[in-house]
DNA sequence: ATCCCGAGGG
DNA sequence: CCCTCTGGAT
């Protein structure tokens, strides 16, 4: 029993609109290379990107590469980023990654899924972010945001993560692959948000399925 | 299904 | 006060 979903027409209408509202998307978090994305990725589990950008500027000075990190230590890298959510279980997590980098992987972060997840710390939804930004795969991270705006928009319901990544994979056409994914969490971010989704200004407005659009203020 | 867990917003 | 934020491991 299917959920409602939209269209070919409508899917390639969807991402025209969002594509001209935001025609160069990016990652909000800040990062100098691979590795530095690798952990600001891991920082960012329910959390605010600009909550990890706050924690990880004075910290990103210090520390570029694993080794780095692990000469730091774990006690170290807790005072760090204690102002982020759940910083217990993460720096634990990011000390290990760092060790399991330089032991498997030369240091370096690998660039397959398999070997990414892996890594402590590191899910489905982690490997396929840094994929994606990392190294320009096609990969559909779903998050908070884009589980929403899938099944909310009608672009790819489904009940949990994999069948919305499965049906994101299926359905967005060329030339909007590569960035469906940043596309999808800036509209979460700031119109289609979770408590109070701003439909009056939203610029899918008329192709969405969601019952309940919100009036302007 | 539950735990981890601080900051920011409404 | 309450909910949400680019989840992962058990």
């Amino acid at each position: 029993m299917a959920a409602r979903q939209l269209n070919r027409d409508q899917i390639f209408e969807l991402f025209s609109r969002l594509a001209e509202a935001n025609p160069a998307p990016r990652t909000e978090l800040d990062y100098g290379n691979d590795y530095q994305l690798l952990v600001a990725v891991v920082l960012s589990a329910q959390a605010t990107d600009a909550g990890v950008n706050k924690a990880t500027r004075p910290l990103f000075r210090e520390v570029k590469t694993p080794a780095q990190m692990v000469a730091l230590g774990e006690e170290a890298l807790k005072e760090h980023i204690k102002t982020i959510g759940l910083f217990n279980t993460k720096a634990k997590n990011v000390i290990a990654l760092s060790e399991a980098l330089i032991a498997n992987h030369g240091g370096e972060v690998p660039r397959d899924r398999d070997a990414l997840t892996q890594l402590p710390g590191v899910g489905r939804k982690t490997a396929n972010v840094v994929m994606n930004t990392a190294f320009g795969e096609e990969t559909f991270a779903v998050d908070t945001h884009i589980f929403r705006v899938g099944n909310r928009t009608g672009l790819a319901p489904g009940k949990n993560v994999l069948i919305v990544e499965k049906g994101l994979e299926k359905r967005v056409p060329q030339p909007f692959r590569r960035d469906a994914h940043h596309w999808l969490i800036l509209h979460g971010r700031y119109v289609c948000k979770a408590r109070k989704p701003e439909c009056w200004r939203c610029v899918i407005r008329d192709i969405c399925l969601f019952k309940d659009k919100t009036p302007a203020p």
